[in-house]
DNA sequence: TACATTTTGATTGTGCACAACTTAATTGGT
DNA sequence: ACCAATTAAGTTGTGCACAATCAAAATGTA
């Protein structure tokens, strides 16, 4: 039957993607991050202050999906938020002292995350290339899709 | 800085996923389907009926996520369940006949997704055996960091 | 200057995903 | 036959993701 080919492309990604979240759950557990907080917090542990759209720029996320995000850090006592006051209309995120220490404990994360897809660098470089490919064409394809209707 | 490489990663799936996703959603419109939905309904169109046990293992899901989805599934009268008489533990799911000729309205779907992937044929199976790959190894890893603490 | 348009963020509602827990049915060991 | 352990679903609570909508501020143009 025809219904199987092109799903396991999508699905097989689907399922990495959650499996890497299941793995970044094991290794923020004690950090206090979920994977999404996680990567809004290494936005800010390059620079910083960010406006809520830059961040949504860097993510790909809108403000339905940061706002409640941005509201727990704040909760957590990792971030500041404070309107702009050169532009009221944006708000502005900041590191309390608090989350900029943070980004210490976070440093191990990487390598073993690294180690753990079991990837060597250019099977990983072959792979990421396709993954931005196939996201770029997926994303124009919805569009045009959108427009059609 | 470290922390951009693996990020990347993992968020290029990440991305991947919710491009993928956002596809869907616009295919499976006017199907009044969401994506997994449309994958627990693959499932069904193969064949049936199916314990929602066998439903989670195909899809990787436990029945925390597939029990409210295929109650909103019987509730679009897609489907319908009943106690195993076999085993009064298990939930035999079956299709409606509205569930059932479904499938032909679902044809196009695989067709059009393959295409807006904008990947041949070998790059797809490349690309397909590194996620599988991937996925089995941060599984792996997964239940070792979880195991180790 | 006055007003329509755009931009920014927040809010609401729906649905997916998973952890932790509960209940009921089955299985296995004694 | 009895009781502990296991298994199958469901429930609850938390958090992500996105569509649709809204309010406030900024911008552009008549």
């Amino acid at each position: 039957m025809k219904l199987l080919l092109d799903n396991q492309v999508c699905f097989d990604v689907h399922a990495a993607s959650r499996a890497l979240d299941g793995l970044y759950r094991a290794l923020l557990r004690d950090l206090g991050l979920t994977y999404p907080q996680y990567l809004a917090m290494m936005v800010l542990w390059e620079r910083e202050p960010v406006t809520v759209k830059e961040l949504g720029a860097a993510l790909r996320l809108d403000s339905g999906t940061l706002s409640p995000l941005l509201k727990r850090l704040e909760a957590a006592g990792l971030v500041r938020r404070e309107r702009s006051a050169a532009d009221e209309r944006s708000v502005l995120v900041r590191l309390t002292p608090d989350g900029a220490a943070l980004s210490s404990r976070a440093e191990q994360v990487p390598d073993r995350l690294l180690a753990a897809t079991g990837l060597d660098v250019e099977e990983l470089a072959a792979f990421r290339g396709t993954l931005r490919r196939l996201t770029a064409a997926v994303d124009e394809a919805a569009l045009a899709v959108r427009r059609a209707e």
